[in-house]
RNA sequence: GCCCCCAUCGUCUAGAGGCCUAGGACACCUCCCUUUCACGGAGGCGACAGGGGUUCGAAUCCCCUUGGGGGUACCA
């Protein structure tokens, strides 16, 4: 078994590429198979190296390693000829001389007559004398591969099951290759060079898109007439917007390195690309590794409508992996983001030694809270410097009780290091001594060490701020 | 316009004629945990597009309607 992903490097990975390429890499995990990779790259006006270079990061990056050199399209220019030039020779293939004018103005006529647009085989049967005629005249010719209207192409997609196409419905004679002098053969075109690079790269099973149903009829014929084995298909539901559209660059982000950039994890992003459109069986969660799903991945559990792309579940997703990873590997990941920040990779403790273990204790307080790997950037802020306060802290120390409270707990502040019985013994005294409920030193603590009346566990944030020996001076700027 | 495909909670889905009083997950709501916010735990709200058949019996099969999507290039 052999399984391809074919991008075309005009755009960054798409999300809707790589679900495509999950599933390809699902199906041939599954079944001990290949995953090649092929840059579809003959569209020379569009194609970037740049694009491909993304692509295959991408790929990388979530996981999805292929096999062996991906194949680069435009290389095999020369086969892509040769075997155009065979279907001329058979007689399955000919030159068609109509100007781009001619054809719009065909297409025009039937627009206005109501009619489906299509090529109307106008040059199928040309005469060796009008050929000379056109060629004289200096017109170039494109090639068209001829499909008979009578034609009845079917095959037994493994998703959709039996499909049925008529010759007559594929839009005419089709271009195969792209206008050039009569005695040249141009540029060669995508469902030509799909057919031939499937059948040399000998891949079994073509799985993508649904929005190919409409090729994958052409390129049956072309099988046909190339005398090539076609492969087994596979025809996924598409990744729709909000609106229940195709999802389109043009909806915002779509591109994986984006994903990345937002801070999801690959983990996460797989695992959710996986749930567009395929469902575990029984008794399986929903959150699952690609690994895990390789195991039971089959097609008869991959749904045929369309599959709205849904921020809420992949934010959860996100939340569940970045919880699982526990503290270790987020501080692994979270050390980068903070040292941008210009925050350091060390603490030094209070009384001048190094905290070494500082980093990761903070990963355990706030891991649990986040969504988003760069959620633990904005939740770090205030462990690292002094944040302003905000109109809520600002007013719960202004309230009654509260700068007594806070000045009681001062008093007491040993100078030494603090455990959380300790802790909740001085916040104890202060409140007696300062006469208020414990509510009120609570949140006024709270306010004063984190300008915000919202965070983590109380104690915990204490605790790890006089680490640093910041406390003190957290509280001594509100009285 | 024409061709093709699709149709279960707001969203992703389970469901292959009786296991369905339609299950799960996300979201939402309530409660618990927590003198905060999350996390976590326990509950709750919530769907078979409509109409005809077939059948003892239909979310499941057939037909029509409606709705949605995709395609219709000398892009891929």
């Amino acid at each position: 078994m052999r399984v391809r992903l074919a991008p075309s490097p005009t755009g960054t990975l798409h999300i809707g590429t790589a679900r495509t390429a999950v599933f390809n890499w699902l199906f041939a995990k599954r079944h001990g198979g290949q995953f090649l990779l092929r840059i579809e790259d003959t569209d020379k006006e569009r194609s970037k190296q740049a694009f491909t270079d993304n692509i295959l990061e991408g790929l990388r990056w979530l996981g999805l390693d292929w096999d062996g050199e991906p194949v680069i399209q435009s290389a095999r220019l020369e086969e892509h000829r040769l075997a155009i030039q065979r279907l001329l020779d058979a007689g399955l293939a000919y030159r068609c001389y109509a100007s781009e004018e001619e054809l719009t103005a065909m297409r025009d006529q039937q627009a206005a007559a109501k009619q489906a647009p299509r090529y109307d085989n106008r040059h199928r049967n040309l005469s060796p004398e009008q050929e000379a005629a056109y060629i004289a005249e200096g017109r170039q010719a494109t090639v068209r591969f001829r499909i008979d209207d009578a034609a009845s192409i079917t095959w037994c997609d493994l998703v959709r099951g039996e499909m049925r196409w008529a010759g007559a419905d594929l839009g005419g004679d089709m271009v195969i290759a792209r206008r050039a002098p009569a005695d040249q053969i141009g540029d060669p075109l995508y469902n030509l060079v799909v057919v031939v690079d499937d059948a040399a790269m000998g891949i079994s099973h073509v799985i993508r898109g649904e929005d190919h149903i409409a090729n994958t009829a052409k390129q049956l014929l072309l099988y046909e007439a190339l005398g090539a084995k076609p492969p087994v298909f596979a025809h996924t539901p598409l990744i729709l917007n909000q609106e229940g559209k195709k999802l389109s660059k043009r909806d915002g982000v779509t591109s994986i390195s984006d994903f990345q950039a937002m801070g999801y994890t690959a983990e996460a992003l797989a695992n959710y690309m996986t749930l567009l459109g395929w469902s575990p069986p029984e008794g399986m969660e929903e959150r699952f590794t690609l690994a895990d799903a390789a195991t039971v991945f089959d097609f008869d559990r991959v749904n045929k409508a369309g599959a709205r792309f849904d921020w809420d579940k992949l934010n959860w997703l996100n939340g569940q992996v970045l919880r699982e990873q526990g503290p270790a590997k987020l501080r692994e990941q979270l050390l980068p983001l903070w040292a941008e920040k210009g925050w350091g990779t060390e603490t030094t403790g209070a009384a001048g030694q190094v905290d070494s273990g500082w980093q990761s204790d903070l990963c355990s307080l706030i891991g649990p809270s986040l969504t988003l790997l760069a959620d633990g950037v904005a939740q770090a802020e205030p462990f690292f410097t002094t944040p302003a306060l905000n109109d809520a802290a600002q007013a719960q120390l202004a309230s009654d009780g509260a700068k007594p409270a806070l000045q009681a707990l001062l008093a007491l502040l040993p100078t030494g290091p603090l455990d959380s019985d300790q802790a909740q013994d001085l916040l104890g005294q202060a409140v007696k001594q300062a006469g208020v409920k414990k509510g009120v030193i609570m949140k006024s603590l709270r306010a004063a060490l984190l300008g915000s009346l919202q965070g983590p566990d109380l104690i915990a944030t204490w605790l790890l701020l006089r680490r640093r020996g910041d406390d003190r001076a957290r509280i001594e700027r509100c009285l």
